[in-house]
DNA sequence: AAGTGGTCTAGACCACTCC
DNA sequence: GAGTGGTCTAGACCACTTC
């Protein structure tokens, strides 16, 4: 369990109990946590090893200190954060649609079996997802979720589920993205996504596939999109 | 220039004039800064607050930290950091060649100027390169310069850039890449693109734009790259 | 004025590395 | 054993926010 070693530095300790306290809403997302000092009483720590804690919290972007009023837990906004790579030839930055078409239970396929630690065949919701951008269609998405975790999304009705996911699985299924790795490549569109991205089969397609992890790097999600080719752009920093 | 500003943290000048002296190569890649002591004592600090700098400076790449032994400049490893996160078909993760191809002083394009933060027209060196896995060629590489700080690249012949431009700058030229930002789209090979890459004239090619920058932020490189698309891959990890 | 985080100090002891 | 960074303390004063 993420109980903490005794043999850790305390400042540690510290942070893996309020990360704990954090996931298992104590504090909710917005709110304020305890003052330093308050924290330093409770544990009995100096102020020093308690601003130690937090700042890698906040380094990990767990929490958010605001000058002069107190330290809080980060509304998660990876929606923002995960989309903003994006830019498609719409240059506003607007939010793109969201269509859930499809949504069944299934067992997982080999390859996201493989990608989220499963076992093979283990029982996964998959969705079917296009994503629009005035009106039209950019991405064709195939979604695999761990039915165990995410077994509140089966009695919601397609659409429902609104433009955003990840704010979803946070509220419905309390699990939060934390960090994902995408791959991304370059393939020859076929029928069926071809018919969805309403483009000539055999165009090519970009596939982004998106391994989203949990905070404690438990991967949560498999995502494997395809997006038209001439409104691809995707943006990155690196270090 | 770079000298701190008073009002500015204690922590947060020495921050910065120890930046300013690792990129003016007090000490050299892999050697070792003096201890943190030794820092405290000279710039009339406590140690804490030395430790903070050093801090700032191992999150942001520049520094190591080795237990018992010392603070070390970090190497600049960014053959690997920038180009691991190109995987071609070949999966050994085998070095790509590198060959100039061509190299001229040339008045920057107006992207160019826009990218490098420079005037319209000024003097940039251009390089036309190739990159190659086994022989066969992978991404065609345009690339620009500003002249004055990359004058020494003039005297050398190309076949001597041999097949890591980075290395290169920074042993030649005092140049140093600290960061980067690429850009992906995907475009129809235009004719010399397609001659380069062996491919038939309209089919898709990935375009990479990268500018990259140095530590202090200046832009120093701006490229661009067109890769076969059915060799594409690349990878991202996401905060 | 009271409460919060932001900076800085001065010193203690521990853990690791090298000789 | 000497020297390095790693942890921790206890307290001071500053800057910002709220009342």
């Amino acid at each position: 369990m993420p109980s903490s070693d005794a043999r850790l530095p305390r400042y540690q300790q510290l942070r893996d109990l309020l990360a704990t306290q954090i996931a298992t809403g104590t504090w909710k997302p917005g709110a304020a946590i305890p003052p330093e000092q308050a924290l330093a009483d409770t544990h009995d720590l100096a102020v020093g090893t308690v601003r130690k804690a937090i700042e890698t919290l906040v380094a990990e972007g767990l929490l958010e200190k605001r000058q002069g009023k107190g330290t809080f837990v980060r509304r998660a906004e990876f929606a923002n954060s995960l989309f903003r790579f994006f830019r498609f030839s719409d240059e506003t930055g607007a939010l793109p649609e969201g269509r859930v078409l499809n949504r069944k239970l299934l067992p997982a396929s080999p390859q996201a079996a493989a990608q989220l630690g499963l076992a093979p065949s283990a029982p996964t919701i998959w969705l079917s997802r296009l994503r629009l951008i005035n009106g039209e269609p950019i991405l064709a998405e195939d979604i695999w979720l761990p039915a165990d975790r995410f077994a509140a999304l089966t009695d919601l009705a397609p659409d429902q589920f609104g433009d955003l996911l990840y704010p979803l699985y946070e509220s419905l299924c309390g699990q939060s993205i934390a960090a994902a790795e995408e791959t991304l490549s370059v393939e020859p569109a076929d029928a069926p996504a071809a018919a969805l991205l309403q483009i000539a089969p055999g165009t090519s397609v970009v596939v982004i596939e998106r391994l989203a992890r949990g905070f404690d790097r438990q991967p949560l999600e498999w995502r494997r999109s395809r997006g038209r080719a001439d409104r691809f752009r995707y943006r990155v920093e690196i270090r």
